[in-house]
Parts: C-alpha cells; sequence; structure tokens
DNA sequence: GTGGTCTAGACCACC
DNA sequence: GTGGTCTAGACCACG
C-alpha cells in the first residue's frame, strides 16, 4: 500500500504522510476505520517506528486521524475527512491558478487550458 | 525585485530560482535580454555569491537562461520561453486535476470548483 | 450521565473523575447520596472496572466523596463539597489572571477583557 | 531561565515548550532576537538536542518562533506575538468561567469573585 | 499490546 | 556552525 522511495529528497516521514493523506482522502482507509500500529507499520516499511510515530503525530495535527492511547490510531469521522479533502484540493488549485496568472495567463486562455486538462484527464480514467 | 524570506522554508538559493522563474515567465525579464551579474546580484541581496551561482546553473539547466562565458547570463528566446511556460503549467494542472479526480470529486464538480477557483484568483488580482 | 471521549487526550480514569466531580460541583449528584458501584459503573460506561475503581479513589482522595467498606461510595458533605469549589475555583482563576499580570496585561485591560468573556460565557449558556 | 522538573509529570519537551512560551509572552525574550540554539541549550540544560528540537518545533507550529535552516530559530515579530497572547489568555479565561459556570456560579458571583482576584493579584504585585 | 517519550549517536543540506 | 532527519534501543502509562 505504502512505498518508500529513496531516490525522492522528500523525508521519509513526509513520503508516508502524503501517502496515508491519498490512502484516506481516497477512501482506500475507510473512516473511522483502524490504521496499522506503529511497529507493524514500521516493521513492514522496513524503517524506524519513531519515523512512522512522526507521521501519524503530523496525521493527527492536521485532522486526518485520532490517536486512543493504548489502543491505536483511527482514520477521522467521515465528515471531517470531507472538509480537510475539500480545504486540501482548493488550495492546491488556487495555488496553480495564481502562478499562471502571473505568468501572464488570461482568463480566458486559463479557462480553455482547464477545460482541455480535465477533459483529458477524465476521459483518461474513464479509458 | 527579488526578495528574499528567510522565514519561507526553502533554501535561499531555491527561492531566487523560483523569482527568476516568475520574472521570466511573466516577461518582467525580457527575452535576450541580460541578467545582473552574480557578484552584482549577490551585493544587492546581501548573500553568498555561491547562492546565486547555484541558481543561475539551475536556471540553465531549465532552459531559462543561457551562459556566454566571459560575457554573462542571458534570458532564453522567446518561443523557448513560451514552450517552458505551457509545459510546465499544464504539467502542473493535469497533476493536480488527476489528484482530484482520484479523491472521488466527479468531472461536474471539478469543473465547478475549477471556475469558482478562476473566478477568486482574477478578480483578486485585480483588485 | 457521563460520556467518555476516546479522541480525548486525557486518559480514560481522568476523564472520568472529571465528570465526577462536575457532576458532584454542579449539584446533578446531591450531597450525601450514593454513587453507582464499581462494577455497575464500569458496565454502563462499557469500561474497566480498575478504571473506575482509580478514580473513586482519586475523588476520595480529594474530599469529593467518602468510602464506606462493604456498603459503597457516597457524595461528600455539603459543606465540604462548598468550600473545594471555592478554592480550586478561585486558585485556577488566580493563577490565569497572574499569568496575564506577568505578560503585561494592565489592570485595565484584564477588567475589561475578564467582563467580555463572562458576558460571552454566560450569554452562550443562556442560548 | 529554564528549569526542567523532574518531578513534573508532564513530558520534557512540553515543559521547555511552555516555558519558552512564557517567555516570550512576557517579552523577557524580545521580538525577532535569536534563541539559543538547539544543541546549546540542550547541553545547557543537560537533555537530548531531539527533545530540545521538538520543542522548537512545537513552538514554530504555534507561530511563536520561525526557523532559518543553517541559522537558527527566532522569536516571533511582535504583532503575531500579540495576537497569540490574546488569544491564549483569552481561552485559558474562558475556560475557567466557563467551569465556574457549570459549577453553579451565577454570574453575579463570578463577577464579584473575579474582581476580588483582580484586585488581590494586581496589588499583590504592586507590593 | 498500544502509543508517548527520551537518549545517544549518526549523516545531511545549507550558509 | 545551524537545524533536519533517521536509527536503534530503552522505559513508561494505559487498558
Amino acid at each position: 500500500m505504502i512505498i518508500i522511495d529513496y531516490k525522492d529528497k522528500r523525508p521519509i516521514f513526509e513520503q508516508v504522510t502524503e501517502r496515508m493523506k491519498r490512502l484516506i482522502c481516497s477512501g482506500a482507509l475507510e473512516p473511522e476505520s483502524k490504521l496499522p500500529s506503529v511497529r507493524a507499520l514500521a516493521v513492514d516499511l522496513s524503517i524506524n517506528p519513531n519515523t512512522i510515530s512522526r507521521s501519524y503525530h503530523e496525521l493527527e495535527n492536521e485532522g486526518y486521524i485520532y490517536t486512543v492511547k493504548g489502543i491505536g490510531c483511527f482514520v477521522a469521522a467521515e465528515k471531517d475527512i470531507h472538509r480537510l479533502k475539500n480545504i486540501r484540493f482548493r488550495d492546491d488549485l488556487k495555488e496553480i491558478v495564481h502562478n499562471g496568472s502571473s505568468q501572464g495567463f488570461s482568463r480566458e486562455e486559463m479557462t480553455a487550458l482547464v477545460e482541455e486538462v480535465i477533459k483529458e484527464v477524465y476521459n483518461y480514467d474513464k479509458a
């Protein structure tokens, strides 16, 4: 489920965090379901438990999961995940569009480009 | 023209590179025009010349500028810049949209969301 | 009457203790009245009897309840509860105000701030 | 400046974080001033650098300080500190007042009590 | 068994 | 020199 890329410049804990977010947002990890234990995942990925712990901490801080000491970590409730997904996606999108606008793309160009890309992505997904 | 934010997490050379790209893509630095010398810019920004040098190297590798030994660095030709801009922007956009689609946003939601964001960004920029 | 929040960082026994204190201080559990037995409450909350036992011990140590061996636990006498309430609350308040004063809040600011907060809390409670 | 209490149940990193917040809020550590380096403070307090690092991270996340890699950590700008101080203090106060209200203190009692405590604290400080 | 904390010691990128 | 990351291994509180 999670693959670590040692060639990637980003730190391991960040890769794990990012990957978990995806799994949660995509629904692969269901709301309220139990995550693998810190130690189990550490063994599974052959990395140090502290590193997993750090990822889980970050996920908790951002509201993706919650922790019950002595029991384990769990994916947050559906409504919380939904909220996070929207915020995150909008922010990403806004940044890109803003970059584009400051590079001289007019509103018309932007709209056309975006439409094209959406078409491309969704048709590719269908195929 | 270039402002360094020491509170930014990114290393300085990356901030400079990014800033230069923006200036080039937005047209603030015209195609074929001469960039300030490594030393001059270093003094101007009160940072180490090595840092500027690294940025210039990176810009050259990515095709934004070209170097003429003994003379200086120059912004690439308009057609090269244009090509870079489009490729880069499309790729960014595609990645985001793809992420969204794999997180369960339907094509309709995506279209609506994007429209909203474009409206927001361009109206903000106007104001 | 008692709700356990597993997402809460505090250990369960502490949540139970805290909750009992509130019930006692607010008068929901009357002075001299009998508390549910350790086992009954444990079953009721679906938690380990040891956890309840620990809470009851703590409440006894702090004077909120008293235990009669073989009979059960009882809420302390009204005058004891009253004394505890006042001391505890005053101490908490004093600490906060003291902190504020050492952070540079003037007496005037403090008075204004406090008034504002009281207004907010009591109006919220009414609503 | 910072004292660690090993009898305290709270983890060391939390004690350090809390202490730093106080020093910053009270003005003992001036805005924009440089904090002791992770290693230096670790030696000074005879604890592991990782522990200090964790405290600094938390302070950064909450906006009390900012980090410049390769240079050091710095207290945030005055306006940011001011904002944080207010939020933090109001929250503390609100919690206490809310507790009091749910323990049956009427608004009049509360107002009288608070006035008394403020008087006590500020006169004590003066003396 | 779970996660939380801490230590000791290592290597890295940046400046 | 600085902070950032990671490992290995230990002990603790909780349930």
